[in-house]
RNA sequence: GGGCGAAUAGCUCAGUUGGUUAGAGCGCCUGCCUUACACGCAGGAUGUCGGGGGUUCGAGUCCCUCUUCGCCCA
């Protein structure tokens, strides 16, 4: 009928023919109408990817990130909710800005050369050839994106979203303009918010400068700092208001070194008494702490270095500047005024100290602190629903401990710098009249003129931070702020968001922010944080350590199915992924076996069942079943349950509030994984597929019973399998008997458990006896090939009859011939106990030792002594028993009888066999 | 400096509200190329659950403390 499986899975081929079918089969595009909230008839189910950058090329964390989504997307898809997947690229203002400027600069010319419009032309370009490529790779993991739904947020409606969201909120009065101390990258030649400034562990020194009393006197006041090129900015010396030591030189005038400006010693709080000599240095212009303390006590904030990190005279700081200084780079200068200082006698000690350093999230150049005007956005308003939301369960954030996390920074929120003095991104749609000089205007639609007198208007020359943008997504990419959309109606708000923890504060807590103010309700329910791909030194992969893997690299070798089970099974909730980079094959050996062994099983089954019609199960009357099919029909529905119960549930089941017992549940995927292939491998193949096997190969109306189980289970497998390995389950699920052509498994309806079966539970002691039988002839080193007879004992009426039914296949699949007695050999045996008490004989002519059948039965026997005492101890307590939960007292005491009676039995077996 | 978390088999990790003899994958050992699968089959070994103290009839699980490690914020 078909043709028979190739003996490898051919996943480069497959994989890419799958995929083909699935995209002509338009299987991953959402219908807005069908969802309830648009009138139709399924739940949405919504995820926005995290955009990639638009230059990134696909690594370990983007794998193993949207591997997640596309399992969750992929079950809630056969869950018949109408499932999108909205993909997309984010056109990350400075990093595909220091891209390009790289390129450029291999030209030999600087994006000054170029000027901005041919800049930002020179960078479209570049994002128009080369963009995307991420989005490609993602195909080839097998993400079930919805393709025609592909946004950007420089694409023009997620520009129009960037302006609607800027003007709202300068018309609420969020957004202000403002003179700070700011982070700045002298490199980018941009300002940056708190986020993009990272702490990096530093070693410095700290230098002992002393600062002389203006009176003449020979008071003097010595301060601690890690940077004394930044003194010729000073504008205090301050002390905390407690601080015993100084409280008379407080409101008195100290002397600049080398500068010799006069500057006045003040009281602060916010100076820590016990750091350094306990006296600070105070430079508004350039560090944002000393920025507050200048505020408070009415300073002048004179600016010393520029743009460039270079020292100058840049604003209030006319003869501020050593001569021997100015010009210099920041870091020359600070060597050259530590030997000025020395010279000058001011310098009175330096020592090591380790410090954080902010640096350039984009370059790592050391930020500078800068006094400059930027625009802001208020935060803390926007922060309090989005606080409230996660503390009401409206959101939850996997794995729960990042909540406090999220909590800790909402509830100190600063204020967001949103300016960047960047050619790439979001012009501030911010215009300026020279002629009348009036208040900005802030407008959605380009301003030609000036509205109030007619004269010509300039805009704003920054740009906005990409993540004001990104901030936007759920929302934007859904059509907002059109807000008759039909997407944003159907699938707004979306349900889980999947994303690394680092950027819980660029992006998330921005995101639930945006989502309230701007639509009045959460963009999402559920945040799942993944863990972190590291190499297996535990050092995160990155491109400069050269410890990375392709995912590509991945694919190309074991396939996208591998690499996904791998991934999926490997991570468990919140836990890092450590994978070893110089070998693949190990690491990649969880999801290479599955895959083959899987393959294998479908090839098996498939060529057995491949001769004329299966009946479907529903046909079979169930009296026909036997006992081993009803057991794994059973194991079945409770792989269905385990896994149903590792991922959901998808949503709160009350609407919009997770239940206190559901916070934590679901989404433990690699739990998913386990309890499918355990059913897979453990169940299905290793036990069902070789019981049902005779029957398959035989004629006659039990062959029809057989095949009918084994396509229904292989089937509900293939299901509850797909989500995690989606092409190879797609490729064999197609050629289960009885598939029509327009049939795939990616839009299958998802398996659900049925009633139970009582004689499921029964099988268990064929298999028992299977396993006893398979122990004893290891034990004893038989042949493989060797029969050997065996004698099965049942403890009761039922035992025996469950192994008499069953004795033909205990002997097939332990290599026996099986006889059924009421007795126990009596001749030299190997003997084995069964759980339940039914007892194990395997006759092995001249091969038995009775020595070593009376130690086994001794240890045995001792090891079930040791328990049963600590149990006869636990009953005996007369506190246990007054005080345990009844039914744990009860069980206890079964556990007590079913134990006795095994040591009864295994007494009398071990004066049998040891003599005495 | 403030906050959060982790420590369970050689490695990576499960272990839900305290209640069977603490599990999985990989690795390891023994025997098998038994015509679906050696990327496999059958069998096996391995844990004072980081140390100490406490609560409890009962602690890997709850509390305190110490040690080590990690993360976030300053």
């Amino acid at each position: 009928m078909t043709e028979p499986l190739a003996p490898q899975f051919d996943f480069v081929t497959v994989e890419r023919e799958i995929y083909r079918q699935w995209l002509d089969a338009d299987l991953f595009t959402a219908h807005a109408a069908r969802s309830v909230r648009a009138g139709g008839e399924r739940q949405p189910f919504t995820i926005v990817i995290p955009p990639p950058n638009v230059t990134a090329v696909l690594h370990m964390g983007h794998g193993l990130n949207n591997a997640v989504q596309d399992v969750i997307v992929r079950w809630r898809r056969m869950a018949q909710d109408e499932t999108l997947w909205v993909p997309g690229t984010d056109h990350a203002g400075i990093a595909t800005q220091n891209v390009v400027e790289r390129i450029i600069a291999k030209e030999g010319k600087s994006r000054f050369d170029l000027g901005r419009d041919a800049f930002v032309e020179r960078v479209t370009e570049f994002v128009t050839e080369t963009g995307g490529t991420i989005l490609e790779q993602l195909r080839a993991i097998g993400s079930s994106c919805d393709w025609s739904r592909t946004a950007y947020t420089f694409s023009p409606p997620l520009s129009r979203a960037v302006r609607e969201a800027f003007v709202r909120l300068y018309e609420e009065g969020f957004v202000y303009r403002g003179n700070r101390v700011i982070h700045w990258c002298p490199r980018c030649l941009t300002s940056l918010s708190d986020e993009e400034a990272e702490p990096r562990e530093t070693s410095g020194r700290l230098y002992y400068v002393t600062y002389r009393a203006a009176d003449g006197s020979d008071r003097s006041i010595s301060v601690a700092t890690t940077r004394p090129e930044t003194i010729p900015g000073d504008v205090a010396v301050a002390v905390n208001p407690a601080d015993e030591r100084y409280r008379e030189l407080v409101g008195t005038n100290v002397v600049l070194p080398l500068v010799g400006i006069e500057i006045p010693v003040i009281a602060d709080d916010y100076v820590d008494a016990s750091f350094g000599t306990g006296a600070l240095k105070i430079t508004p212009g350039h560090d944002t702490n000393d920025f507050e303390v200048g505020r408070r006590h009415s300073l002048p904030t004179p600016v010393v270095i520029d743009e460039t990190g270079a020292m100058r005279e840049v604003a209030d700081a006319r003869g501020r500047i050593p001569g021997a200084l100015l010009g210099l780079d920041r870091f020359e200068a600070r060597d050259r005024i530590v030997e000025m200082l020395r010279d000058a006698g001011a310098l009175t000690k330096t020592e090591p100290h380790q410090h954080n350093v902010r640096a350039c999230y984009r370059c790592e150049t050391v930020i500078e602190p800068r006094l400059s005007d930027q625009w802001f956005v208020r935060m803390q308003p926007l922060a309090e629903p989005a606080l409230a939301a996660v503390r009401d369960g409206k959101i939850r954030i996997l794995p729960e401990r990042w909540e406090a996390v999220y909590i800790n920074w909402l509830e100190q929120i600063r204020d967001w710098n949103i300016s960047r003095q960047l050619w790439w991104g979001h012009r501030i749609p911010v215009w300026y009249c020279d002629a009348c000089g009036g208040e900005p205007i802030v407008s959605r639609d380009d301003v030609s003129a000036c509205p109030n007198c007619g004269g010509a208007v300039r805009q704003d020359e920054d740009v906005l931070d990409t993540w004001f943008s990104s901030w936007l997504w759920p929302l934007s990419t859904l059509g907002w702020p059109d807000e008759g959309s039909e997407d944003l109606e159907s699938f707004y708000p979306t349900d889980d968001l999947v994303t690394a923890p680092e950027i819980i504060f660029f992006w998330v807590a921005r995101m639930i922010m945006a989502g309230y103010h701007f639509a009045g309700r959460a963009p999402f329910h559920t945040v799942y944080l993944t863990g972190t791909v590291r190499d297996i030194q535990h050092r995160k992969m990155s491109k400069s350590l050269g410890n990375g893997i392709d995912p590509l690299d991945v694919v190309h070798r074991y396939g996208a199915d591998a690499l996904r089970y791998t991934v999926i099974a490997g991570m468990g909730m919140g836990t890092d992924l450590m994978l070893d980079p110089d070998n693949l094959d190990a690491s990649f050996a969880p999801g290479r076996n599955f895959v083959t062994k899987l393959w294998n099983i479908g090839r098996f089954l498939l060529s057995s069942v491949s001769d004329g019609d299966v009946i479907a199960l529903a046909g079979i009357a169930p009296e026909r079943l036997t006992r081993a099919d009803e057991w794994i029909l059973d194991r079945l529905d409770a792989a269905i349950r385990e896994a149903d119960a590792s991922l959901g549930p998808a949503r709160p089941s009350r609407n919009e509030r997770w239940a206190s017992d559901e916070l934590a549940q679901g989404l433990r995927l690699s739990e998913y994984v386990e309890s499918a292939r355990r059913f897979v491998w453990n169940e299905l193949a290793d036990w069902y597929v070789e019981a049902a096997n005779a029957r398959v190969l035989s004629e006659g109306p039990a062959r029809d019973v057989a095949r009918a189980v084994l396509v229904h289970v292989f089937d509900q497998a293939l299901r509850l399998l797909h989500p995690v390995v989606p092409f190879v389950t797609e490729a064999l699920w197609q050629r289960l008997p009885g598939r029509g052509r327009d049939e795939y498994l990616a839009r299958a309806t998802w398996p659900s458990p049925g009633a139970p079966r009582a004689r499921a539970a029964s099988f268990e002691l064929a298999r028992e006896a299977v396993s006893a039988i398979r122990q004893i002839r290891a034990e004893y080193t038989v042949a493989p090939g060797k029969n050997v007879e065996a004698l099965l004992v049942g403890r009761d009426d039922r035992a025996r009859a469950v192994l008499a039914e069953e004795s033909a296949l205990v002997g097939r699949l332990a290599r026996a011939t099986v006889t059924v007695g009421a007795q126990a050999a009596r001749e030299a045996v190997a003997h084995a106990l069964l759980p339940d008490g039914s007892e194990v004989s395997v006759l092995l002519a001249g091969l038995v030792d009775v020595a070593k059948e009376c130690a086994r039965v001794s240890s045995d026997l001792a090891q079930l002594e040791k328990q049963l005492g600590a149990l006869e101890q636990r009953l005996a307590n007369e506190s246990f028993v007054s005080r345990a939960r009844p039914d744990v007292v009860e069980s206890e005491r079964k556990k007590l009888e079913e134990w006795s009676a095994r040591r009864e039995q295994l007494t009398s077996k071990k004066r049998a066999l040891c003599g005495a």
